[in-house]
DNA sequence: CTAGGGTTAG
């Protein structure tokens, strides 16, 4: 083989790099093996006799078992400190995602040029280590004998976590003379948009003494970022009179200003012009096209674009399947999220959203039919019926789906379908389930990907098993927000908000930028723990630091906070100095908490609001007919709730989930169906007596019908969560703890009445709520009756 | 052997 090798002439290499990786692995082992039996000490070291153009192997290179093993044939051929060889295994190396691999390879460097340090710097930004890179990039500033050059400043730019980062990176630049260069130029002007500093990326640009296309794109980029759409245009209009061509970045920056503006002829204009100058192949382009039609609603044009292309990208297949969900056409949407698993395109975090949405709307026609059958089933007043249901009607059917498959073995799940069957469980909070699951994607090896360890992330917190969710959290990749918003999320929950905060604080040393949504679990982590100052703190934070201006989610979770801490004030001060418009949850929230506190007024006025505002939220009519409920106002009462009926809104049935054995057992409020159905309400009966005697006295404010006492106490006894922990009771060993699930709010009697179980029969039992989880044992819940 | 500016949600 080595004498094979010596015959052919480079050229001849070609036809062998066209073949698949594996020949390329077996035809340089076999080489490397030959020349280890021949001459193992390498004494014969006439390199130079081997004909291997490591350049073109390298690049033709795409696995990483390959890349190793011609790492090895280059130590063999002693080659070990060929700076350039090494300098691009660096670069491949974190090309194929062993990023620990390329800075090994890199510490070994002795002689290490500027093309080293620049590819290791890019090599961390490129895998989004940008802390590692900003190190890297200190490191070499502090030395003497290399001096960065002008390739080395775009990706530490793009590497900045704050403006000071920027600022300290922009000086450097001027000392070293780059500034006017277009490729560093256009990352500060990009840097300094990053960050809100629009006037001193325009100064950048201003003073840029030749432009290209780049820096056009750049300053136009940044106006958007930054919402000045109109100074955008401006300079658009100005590129133009320097007659600069657009090219597929000005037009795929262009674009979503056209849908944003709802700009239809401007945006047939810009099309006309990239099929004009053939730019339609380009994906970034049809991608934003596919988006621009489907915000006009123009759907076909949209087809048309998806159609005509013949590269796709995630991107693509996201937009197309959003463009019919948000058309109203779930059905259609759904073939596509279906075709684009089938032609094996991994569905990300935006597929998932369509997805949900997809479901919720497809779920919805469904329940509407069911509507009735319920009625006659549940025993509440007429109003109080379905819808919001969709949810449930979602994780059902995802289960179904997930176990015909199974039963069928004709489809091999991936990674979507992962990412759709987990959050089913977690929602019915399935734990044993989902821990089968997990044992299949360890087989898989595909609990690493991040969307579908993050699922599993959440699932483990939802499902009460917070440990369990901290230690997977720790086996994945970290890199970008997506785990580290469900590891909080879940602290968050379970109440520890001193851990959400310390997860927040490693993230940012870390280097991972914290998003809006990273916020919303902070906010309300601080909120379930009443740590006023240190929400108070992340508002902030969240604010100056990373300049996301708060939106309604965040306002909430502040309001909430204040609120429930006592400071209405507060929270009402808040809410009326909002620079946005406050919406029915918002009000809902203060009114919530007048009604813990007990501030009639505030109350009334946060009502009014509340009304004054078109809600389509069902929930926040039915806190306030409980508000008139609890005073006995019952026409008050009726009248709230006759005008949800005359919005058309629906109560959400309340339900609560208990997992025995295998089975999760649903039971709605004053279930009479279930086959054990004499033996709980028996065994209730038993414990109410012996909660009785230890001092238990059933809160009837929580009652919402208005009927005589005794009728009172069976109803509180027969909420949907008491059934589901007695049912768990009589069905599991004794002193096994039990796990509840419960669709709403867990009721406030109910709370009360579990401290007791807990006590009466030794149980931890564990109540997770659409809010939080409460842990009880001994008499005593977590939550110290906060929440 | 190493660099910039771009498309998706709520």
């Amino acid at each position: 083989m080595l004498s094979l090798l010596k015959c052919l002439p480079p050229r001849n290499f070609k036809p062998i790099l066209q073949l698949q990786q594996p020949c390329i692995y077996h035809f340089f082992s076999s080489s490397l093996q030959h020349k280890i039996s021949h001459d193992p000490d390498n004494k014969n070291n006439k390199n130079n006799n081997v004909v291997v153009d490591f350049n073109l192997v390298f690049r033709s290179c795409t696995n990483i078992n390959v890349a190793k093993q011609l790492h090895a044939l280059l130590l063999v051929l002693g080659k070990a400190q060929d700076v350039v060889l090494l300098t691009q295994l660096v670069t491949l190396y974190a090309t194929l995602g062993d990023l620990s691999l390329s800075s090994t390879t890199f510490k070994h460097i002795q002689r290490k040029n500027i093309f080293s340090w620049n590819s290791m710097v890019s090599a961390y930004v490129r895998r989004g280590r940008y802390r590692d890179s900003m190190d890297c990039v200190t490191e070499l500033l502090s030395l003497s004998g290399v001096r960065p050059d002008f390739y080395t400043f775009p990706p530490v730019l793009k590497a900045c976590l704050s403006l000071a980062d920027g600022e300290k990176m922009h000086c450097w630049v001027l000392k070293m003379g780059f500034e006017h260069d277009v490729y560093v130029a256009a990352s500060l002007i990009h840097l300094y948009s990053r960050f809100g500093a629009v006037e001193v990326a325009h100064k950048v640009f201003v003073d840029m003494p030749v432009r290209d296309v780049g820096s056009w794109n750049a300053m136009i980029s940044g106006f958007c970022q930054n919402g000045n759409v109109a100074e955008a245009l401006r300079v658009l209009d100005r590129m133009k009179t320097e007659e600069v061509k657009m090219d597929t970045v000005t037009v795929s920056s262009m674009l979503p200003i056209c849908a944003q503006s709802n700009d239809v002829v401007g945006g047939v204009l810009v099309h006309l012009y990239v099929i004009k100058h053939g730019l339609e192949s380009d994906v970034f382009v049809s991608n934003a096209l596919i988006n621009m039609y489907s915000k006009f609603g123009r759907l076909q044009d949209a087809q048309r674009v998806f159609d005509g292309m013949e590269v796709r990208d995630l991107v693509s297949w996201n937009s197309i399947i959003a463009a019919y969900e948000q058309n109203d056409d779930p059905v259609t949407a759904l073939g596509f999220f279906k075709e684009m698993l089938f032609v094996g395109m991994r569905p990300d975090l935006l597929t998932v959203v369509s997805l949900a949405s997809i479901f919720g709307q497809l779920s919805d026609r469904r329940i509407g039919r069911a509507v009735h059958g319920f009625v006659v089933r549940c025993r509440w007043l007429e109003v109080d019926i379905v819808i919001g249901y969709a949810q449930n009607g979602l994780a059902s059917e995802a289960i179904d789906a997930y176990n015909m498959m199974e039963e069928g073995r004709t489809i091999v799940p991936n990674q979507g379908t992962w990412v759709s069957i987990l959050p089913a469980y977690s929602h019915v909070g399935a734990l044993q389930q989902g821990m089968k699951i997990h044992g299949r994607l360890i087989k898989n090896c595909l609990f690493l990907d991040v969307f579908v360890a993050t699922c599993l992330i959440d699932m483990y917190g939802k499902c009460g098993r917070l440990e369990d969710a901290m230690s997977l959290f720790y086996e994945i990749p970290q890199e970008t927000s997506v785990p580290w918003n469900a590891i909080i999320s879940s602290l968050g929950i379970h109440g520890h908000g001193e851990k959400a905060l310390q997860l927040f604080k490693d993230m940012r040393a870390d280097g991972v930028k914290a998003d809006h949504i990273t916020f919303v679990s902070l906010l309300s982590a601080c909120s379930h723990s009443g740590l006023v100052d240190e929400a108070q703190w992340c508002f902030d934070t969240m604010q100056k630091e990373y300049r996301i201006k708060p939106n309604l989610k965040h306002y909430g979770c502040m309001v909430d906070l204040f609120g429930r801490a006592g400071y209405l004030e507060k929270a009402y001060n808040l809410v009326s100095n909002m620079p946005i418009q406050a919406d029915a949850s918002i009000w809902g929230t203060l009114l919530a908490a007048c009604r813990i506190h007990g501030n009639a007024e505030l109350g009334t006025f946060a009502s009014d609001r509340l009304l004054e505002v078109d809600s389509e939220n069902v929930g926040y009519y039915v806190l306030l007919s409980n508000i008139y409920a609890n005073v006995g106002k019952w026409e008050g009462a009726v009248k709230v709730r006759s005008l949800a009926r005359d919005r058309g809104l629906r109560k959400t049935p309340g339900w609560s989930s208990v997992v025995v054995g295998s089975v999760v057992e649903v039971f709605y409020a004053g279930n009479q169906s279930h086959p054990q159905c004499a033996e709980i309400y028996e065994e209730l009966r038993v414990l109410n007596a012996k909660m009785k005697s230890l001092g238990y006295v059933p809160d009837y404010s929580f009652v919402l019908q208005d009927v005589e006492e005794d009728e009172k106490e069976e109803i509180l006894t027969s909420h949907s969560e008491r059934l589901a922990i007695v049912f768990g009771i009589i069905s599991t060993p004794p002193k096994s703890p039990i796990r509840i699930f419960k669709n709403l709010r867990v009721c406030g009697d109910c709370h009360n009445a579990t401290k007791y179980i807990s006590k009466i029969t030794e149980r931890e039992i564990i109540v997770r709520d659409s809010n939080r989880f409460h842990h009880f044992k001994d008499g005593i819940c977590s939550c110290g009756d906060y929440w």
